[in-house]
DNA sequence: GAACATACCATACGGTGTAAGGTGATGTCT
DNA sequence: AGACATCACCTTACACCGTATGGTATGTTC
């Protein structure tokens, strides 16, 4: 409290990561160029300096994503490899739910092309061909992601449970059962039952994609 | 022109309908409560007469989508339906591309819950246990939501070329060569190639998922 | 004719992203 | 040392957003 503090000046990076960070807390809804510059202790005009504008903060928050997904190595195995960054990039996105939603960006960063690059050298160096490494990236970033967005959209309380929408389910139980009675089926013997969990389901399908993509493998390898 | 038409009243259902057909020309950002209000001939707080809010117009937009997705019907072979439903899925996010963006609603409308219980319906009919009908239905939704949301993130023009993209990636291609290799090999002899479309991917993944959810089922009449 | 519901409107508030144009401190060059 | 640029920030202002509040014409019903 003697001098204050000369603080160092905001950059770019400094300022995409307290974005990313007050977006973990309170969405990204919640995050505006006031309160950016707020948690930065300037003004919001004074951001402009740094960025060209909140779609730069968006596509910078994106490409941190990406940067924490689990990479490829050269000599991974690719089966193993492609259930790690699966596995990693579920976690982050429960880790960052609004990178969900704004995945429908177009510039990408150096993190992400740096990312998809070592994906695709990943696969072709375990023999995939050019179009089956397509095929194969294809299927896996359509499932991981979406599987992403299913689970969030979902009104599950933090733990996985189905939590307190059981309780709106139950009070509409008898009309359910009449209008929709394959769904309030699915809801007693299935999702309501004690250890359900939506997340569980990842796995089924990320095994069977595997699994696939490992046939469709074996399958070129041996008639090309 | 002789009389003013006495124009009938704004209902719920007909402001929604004017929201997707807004959103469906500019946009899911450029509808605004004002800018519907307008197109429907009224002031903006007088649509409060007939929605509670901007979010029950995305709720009823929404569940407008889900009216236009093929629903199985009773008796319809299971494969031949999911496949059906993928694709007119697939086709119909593709005249509504904003419906991606705001899948993340949590109540869900008649149409909605209708269409969930033709599957759930369709999937037991045909023998699937539930736990089954759960990862079919989960990994079904994961990937072709998935797909779609991929597919309207790449920067296509219209005709599902990588079209005006080229130019940009070209530009940088010596850059991307150093940095990126792979990317750039696969950008080369396979995004660049003549006759490449993204969408083709499709039916790649969804051969592959519907194969695998095959032999579960299998699988599970055999076992149990 | 009085009461009431319906379907609309005007005004206003606090928020948003950002265009335009300062301002003072810190260099760097002559 | 003085001139000048550049940097990092600021103030003000604008057009837009969703919506809370409180009207107002026009039926319809008793």
């Amino acid at each position: 409290m003697a001098q204050s503090e000369p603080r160092e000046p905001v950059s770019r990076q400094r300022a995409i990561r307290v974005a990313v960070a007050l977006a973990d807390v309170g969405g990204i809804e919640s995050l505006s160029m006031r309160k950016l510059a707020a948690a930065l202790g300037i003004e919001a005009m004074s951001l402009y300096y740094h960025v060209t504008g909140k779609d730069d903060i968006l596509d910078g928050m994106l490409d941190v994503v990406y940067s924490e997904f689990a990479t490829p190595r050269a000599g991974d195995d690719w089966r193993t490899a492609m259930r790690a960054r699966a596995e990693s990039t579920r976690s982050v996105l429960a880790r960052h739910p609004w990178a969900i939603s704004i995945k429908a960006r177009t510039s990408p960063g150096s993190a992400t092309l740096g990312h998809l690059d070592a994906v695709i050298g990943c696969l072709t160096a375990a023999g995939f061909s050019m179009p089956m490494t397509g095929h194969a990236m294809s299927i896996l970033d359509s499932y991981v992601q979406g599987f992403a967005q299913q689970e969030a959209t979902l009104p599950l309380d933090p733990s996985g449970d189905i939590g307190a929408a059981t309780e709106d389910i139950m009070a509409q139980q008898t009309m359910m059962a009449e209008a929709f009675p394959n769904l309030a089926a699915m809801a007693v013997s299935l999702i309501l039952q004690p250890g359900y969990a939506y997340g569980n389901e990842f796995e089924f399908g990320l095994d069977l994609v595997l699994d696939g993509l490992e046939a469709a493998h074996s399958a070129e390898r041996a008639g090309g």
